[in-house]
DNA sequence: CAATATATGTGTGTTAGTCACATATATTCC
DNA sequence: GGAATATATGTGACTAACACACATATATTG
C-alpha cells in the first residue's frame, strides 16, 4: 500500500466519521429536545445535574461549554419550569448549588431513555463481536479528542451512568 | 453469554457511541463555525450547495431539516455576506436558484478543510486495518439511520465528495 | 379557466445564547 | 488585619438563528 493510497482511505474514513457523527447527532439531538421541551444544552444540563449534584453555575458553565451568563439564564429557564432548584453551596457562600427537583430528575431519566431507544436499535444491528470491535475503536477515538478532566466531563455529560461500564476515558485517577 | 449481559452490553457501546458522537460533533461544529463566521446550518448550506448547485430554497429547507422560512433566512445572511447569490431557477420562474459566488467556493473548500482536520488526527491513530473495520461498522451504523433519498443528503451534507469514495448510503447525487 | 398546489418572501415573535457591567464573597499578599 | 485581587453570581441590553402566520407569484390539474 502506497502512502498515497494509505492517505486517501484515511480521508474516506474521516470523512464517513464525519458524516456518522453529523447524522446521529442530528437523531439524538430530536431525542433529547423533543422529550425535555428545551433545545440547546438544557438536555445536558439535567444529565450533567444527575451525575454531579450540587454543581455550581461556574462549574456547569465550563462543563457545557456555555459563558457564564448562559448558564445562568439556562438555569433561571429550567428553575421556571420546576426541573431545578438552587440552594445555597455547601463551603462558599457565593456559590449557588444546583439540585434537581423530583420533576427533573424523572425528566432526566425520560431523557436517557428517549437517547437509549434511539442508539440501541443501531447498535443492535451489529453482531456482539463487532459491538465488541466498535467499542473499542471508538475508545480509541474518544482518547484522542479527550484533554483535561473537564473535557472529559463534558464529553460525558449526557451519558447514562448505569450504562457506562468500563468508560474507556474517564479512566483511573492515574496521572493526567 | 446470557441474553442480560448481551443486553448490557449493547447498553455499554450504544452508550459510547452517543458520547463519541457528542464529543466528536462538538470538535466538528466549533471547526466548520469558527471558520464560517456563521453558526447554525450555515457551513452545510454552503457544503450542500457545492454539492448541488442551484438548489432551491425549497428544496435547501429539506436538506437542512429547517423550514422554509428559516431558509430564506438563512440565504438572504449569505447573500448579505457575498457567499451566495440568488438567480433565477432554469424550468420554474417561482424558484430561485441558490449559488455559491467565487467567495462562498473559497469559504465552503476552506469548512471542509476544518473540518478533515479535525477529524484527520483522529482517524490516524488506528491502524489502517483498524481504519477500515470503523469504515465498515459506520458503513452499517449509517444505513441504519438513513431513510429516504433526501435524508440520505441530509446527513451528507458537510461532507466532500472528494473524500466520500464508495459512500455506504448515497445514492447517486447525478439528478436532482 | 377555475381551483388548488407549490415556491418565495415579509412582519412579528421566541429561544438560547452573547457582552458589559454591578455586587457579594473568598483569597492572597504585604 | 486590611488592601488588592480573584472568583461566583446575577441583571440590562443586545444578537443570531431560528419559528409561525400570512401575502404574493407562478405552476399544475380537473
Amino acid at each position: 500500500m502506497t502512502s498515497d493510497s494509505m492517505t486517501q482511505d484515511s480521508l474516506r474514513t474521516a470523512n464517513l466519521l464525519g458524516a456518522a457523527v453529523l447524522g446521529l447527532h442530528d437523531e439524538l439531538r430530536l431525542a433529547v429536545e423533543t422529550r425535555s421541551g428545551h433545545a440547546g444544552e438544557a438536555p445536558a444540563a439535567l444529565s450533567a445535574l444527575g451525575h454531579q449534584p450540587g454543581l455550581s453555575n461556574d462549574a456547569l458553565s465550563r462543563l457545557l461549554g456555555l459563558t457564564h451568563t448562559g448558564t445562568v439564564r439556562l438555569a433561571d429557564r429550567l428553575v421556571a419550569d420546576g426541573l431545578v432548584e438552587r440552594r445555597p453551596a455547601a463551603h462558599d457562600r457565593r456559590a449557588v448549588a444546583l439540585h434537581l427537583t423530583a420533576a427533573g430528575e424523572t425528566l432526566r431519566r425520560q431523557i436517557l431513555k428517549d437517547r437509549e431507544a434511539a442508539l440501541l436499535p443501531l447498535v443492535s444491528r451489529l453482531s456482539a463481536r463487532e459491538q465488541k470491535t466498535l467499542g473499542t475503536l471508538l475508545g480509541k477515538l474518544l482518547s484522542g479528542v479527550s484533554r483535561d478532566d473537564t473535557h472529559k466531563l463534558r464529553i460525558c455529560r449526557l451519558c447514562d451512568s448505569a450504562a457506562c461500564t468500563r468508560c474507556p476515558i474517564l479512566v483511573p485517577v492515574s496521572a493526567e
